[in-house]
DNA sequence: TTTAGCACCATACAAATGTATGGTATTATT
DNA sequence: AATAATACCATACATTTGTATGGTGCTAAA
């Protein structure tokens, strides 16, 4: 399979952004004024290259009807924003740093993004380092819930538990004490809500 | 929410088989086909009214415009095989015996299906009761990887080891024994290897 | 008896859609 | 120096698509 170039990956970047967000695949057209472009002709032909490299399939005269042959459809990559502690903090990556091969039967709700995560402190929550953790930043947090926060540049992923007037993060596991942080702290954010995660089995495998 | 009539209920699992098989919504044409109607005009009628129901959404002048409002547009109901055990074997059930609500974009691939898993004995594996597995029964299993297997009518995940002539399938919990398999034994056969596993957080969130 | 809902039909129309053709310019390869 | 690939543009055309309007029966409720 051949490379893409950097616009053609632009392009099937969206079109997997629409298919997996919205459930549609785009028209020409919407790809053209996603790129700026002034006339849909431009489009069918980045189309056309990117089907002849493999990466979707195009239904003849269907409307919409452009398919991602992607791994047989079952995983999509997408890029990993970083890395997030689950035990210390760690920085989040501007830019993506790699990717992974997720499967389309994961929930991705629009504006959400990966994180891979790194340490062990939330082992008693069953998720562990190497885990992708599919981030929501649309929600708001609730008692128990796990989400990722930044404090001070760095990112962490704890559960959230909501006090009088601070807000405490704690780990399940007992050796990481649990943070507490004034609601008004000038340097903390809740980034979003942990809604899922994946993990492909072969990591484990021998 | 009203009831809908049989031929709305039709045209209603047309759209949703659409949706989750091809992953594109039908045009009114596509509908009309389907249906053996001369005109899309009665589609049309037919929509309005599945839509004032609310069981669909439809996005004005959009071609295939349709959405879904189950339970939540990002998410349809659909059917797990069957739980499997982890521990003890469990019997997969022939039908359906619950639904998972996998996201509207989940195309399931050909062959591949779902399984929840019950028991614990793999919790050492980092898999736990209430997970959903991915199984792909197209794949030879290594040492080391984790099976889906039938024995005697009855369904367990293990992790796979090949002996000089029998097989073996171990838990990661101690509790559990191995299980030692005649290569030949006629009610063995493997279904498939677990390639990924899939949890939603909102189990688990108090 | 009137009204409302249901289930179709036919026809018409503007806009959207995929496609086709031909053009310009740049860059990298041979 | 020639060729191919990339990355746009403009224009044109046949279909497809969603929508609108009006009509015909039928059935059930008020």
């Amino acid at each position: 399979m051949k490379e893409l170039t950097e616009i053609q990956k632009n392009i099937l970047n969206f079109i997997i952004d629409r298919i997996t967000g919205k459930g549609l695949p785009p028209t020409l057209a919407e790809v053209a004024e996603y790129c700026g472009y002034q006339n849909r002709a431009t489009v069918q032909q980045h189309l056309w290259a990117i089907e002849k490299k493999g990466f979707i399939k195009r239904n003849p005269k269907l409307s919409r009807g452009i398919e991602l042959t992607l791994s047989n459809k079952f995983f999509i990559p997408r890029p990993i924003l970083g890395e997030v502690a689950a035990g210390n903090p760690l920085t989040i990556y501007p830019d993506a740093t790699d990717t992974i091969e997720l499967p389309s039967i994961a929930y991705m709700p629009k504006d959400s993004f990966l994180l891979r995560v790194k340490g062990d402190s939330l082992k008693d929550a069953y998720i562990f380092s190497g885990d992708v953790v599919i981030v929501n930043p649309n929600l708001q947090p609730k008692n128990g819930q796990i989400v990722v926060a930044v404090l001070e540049d760095a990112a962490v992923v704890k559960r959230f538990y909501k006090k009088a007037d601070k807000i405490e993060l704690v780990s399940e596991n007992p050796e990481y004490k649990p943070i507490l942080i004034d609601k008004k702290h000038p340097n903390f954010k809740i980034v979003g809500i942990v809604v899922g995660i994946y993990r492909s089995m072969d990591k484990i495998a021998v």
